[in-house]
DNA sequence: AAGAGTTATGGTACCGCTACCACAATGTAT
DNA sequence: ATACATTGTGGTAGCGGTACCATAACTCTT
């Protein structure tokens, strides 16, 4: 492997020039920077990052924790971040914390002891000590999806709130009368938000009860359990908002083997967007999140953090979609 | 931050002294150790990762290279390295190339300049010229799943043969009478081999014949194309094969946009073992791959060639398993 | 008692860069 | 003519470790 001096010496100049024309910094002579340029492809030099890094402090690496890799909209996600990463110059370094906070702290020591420049959060465990902790490392990082307050730190997430109410207003337009919500774990913030935005639409409509909404775990067989529950304690519902795309597809399921026809008896809308919801028969309507966007605006977030461009700690919220399928189409079939 | 030198002072030692603690390497009074160990911790030393891969040139990281994350086995994949990976020490960067060989390349070369101990290959670019080049540059170095040659590089990957012959096996045993095989790309190595493992079982068989095999793209939307197409050429078939778990859920679909009844018309049997199978109606018998076990595997592999201890380039080929589910349960419902 | 091995510690030259300073040769406004 | 940017280049001290060598005290052979 050749080094900086390696160049500097078959194209005649010190290392300070190479480093220069290297860097794009400082003054360099056109015809020095051909030169230079020479011997590094005659030499194939490769700059040595670790190099750099002890010298220069910073690694050109951002690190993405996440809680849990069979999270479905994960994959997405780290796509989005790795590309526009990628475009930046900086490579990605990745742990998944599985929810657990030692295992995050771990992490975060271990990434600090590489030089990150940077992290995003995409899990569960992220909450304000952390938060606090992170503040006082001075490692830029953006929060994903989860939010521990606005104040403290710069969050990306999509407007859950709204999404819901969409999603129940589109269960109003294609006539359900009866619309139950499967909501998920309520210590998360996403799904406590889903909550709050179906009863925002429902509560004050005549045949509302509480007892429509029916808890989940964000997982399939949460879904399947609940859609049993619900249908035990309300036959007459013929809408179900759930509260994310995997129990959705759950509810489905056991909607198909109680021989419940989906749209005709019930209609269900998800959340989430995943490609999960096109894979079913019949295919789950659901409020897409821009997971891409998510993903792509938090590393940019990042990133101009790292360069020092002041970002002030708020929160984007970016909007979802509504993806009318199948599992909605009462107008269809009667 | 603390470094190695402010250690040594407060402790009243030599660096020298404070790196053997740290990486408990030659010889340390007990008390002195305590010592260092004390001032460490007052001080909050962390030793910095990237002077430490300058100095020796590890870097206690390794890079895993896939092709495409929304590849449905790839966060078994990931986590599976990642785990491993964490309890050996090693960090892990991640890259994908989306298939394409300028991509791969140009990670190699990043992944290059910051020193990786090693990386693992899970991506169909990855060709006999890759592993000559990975040979020349002295990377230790694990291709996954995909095939190059064995002789050239340690190759890790699942029975995929005899999983296709497990399969049509048992739609046999389920009293299918005409079995077809939506098959794979055959760039694909995996793809070839269950077709031949498909073939290996019926090409004696009476109902035999080659239009019984219809291409497809790996993808949901081929396997429901292909399954239309096989359909229409053969009205009979009462079982399929498909060459994988995504493909199959195609398939399944579009039978049952048919109007024909899973599995009391025809059977379907998937591969993979991913977690889609579970999530249809009905679910889908699989041919299971060890996912984590392949991950696993093949991290222990790369760390032990990292370590130099001698691992001779070879094939290691994993048992697959037939998990039975609702699609071929011709049995139950008659 | 000399030589060799074991235990314990210190000194320091790197590893391959970057960042800062020094210096010189120009141009150019006063 | 003087002062002062602008352009171009070199020298070198770190960055924070590791690895090798030197040294010394002590124990054990022979």
């Amino acid at each position: 492997m050749a080094t900086i001096r390696d160049v500097a010496q078959l194209s005649g100049v010190s290392v300070s020039t190479v480093s220069r024309v290297l860097n794009k910094s400082g003054y360099v002579n056109q015809e020095t920077e051909l030169k230079v340029n020479q011997a590094i492809k005659t030499l194939q030099y490769e700059p040595s990052a670790v190099a750099r890094g002890l010298a220069s402090k910073r690694s050109r690496t951002i690190a993405l924790i996440l809680s849990n890799m069979t999270n479905p909209f994960f994959p997405e996600l780290a796509r989005a971040v790795e590309e526009v990463a990628r475009t930046f110059g900086y490579t990605v370094f990745f742990g998944s914390s599985d929810d657990q906070a030692d295992r995050e702290q771990a992490y975060i020591e271990i990434f600090r002891q590489r030089y990150v420049d940077g992290i995003i959060f995409s899990s569960h465990t992220f909450g304000m000590e952390e938060a606090l902790r992170m503040n006082s490392s001075h490692i830029p990082y953006i929060v994903l999806d989860r939010a521990p307050s606005e104040e403290l730190c710069s969050v990306v997430r999509s407007n859950n709130r709204a999404g819901a109410r969409l999603a129940v207003q589109h269960l109003l337009d294609r006539g359900c009368s009866k619309i139950a919500h499967i909501y998920g774990p309520q210590e998360i913030q996403t799904a406590q938000e889903r909550l709050r935005g179906y009863e925002d639409t429902v509560k004050h409509l005549s045949w509302y009860s509480p007892s429509l909404q029916v808890p989940g775990n964000f997982l399939l067989d949460g879904g399947m359990t609940a859609a049993e529950q619900l249908i035990e304690r309300h036959p007459d519902v013929d809408g179900i908002f759930v509260g994310n795309d995997l129990m959705a597809v759950g509810a489905l399921k056991a909607l198909l083997r109680m021989g419940i026809k989906v749209p005709e008896q019930v209609a269900i809308c998800g959340f989430d967007g995943i490609q999960l919801t096109e894979a079913t028969e019949p295919e789950i309507t659901t409020v897409a999140q821009p997971i891409y966007e998510l993903g792509a605006l938090a590393t940019k977030l990042l990133i101009q953090k790292i360069n020092g461009e002041a970002v002030e700690n708020s929160l984007y919220e970016l909007e979802v979609t509504l993806i009318p399928r199948a599992s909605t189409r009462k107008d269809l079939k009667q």
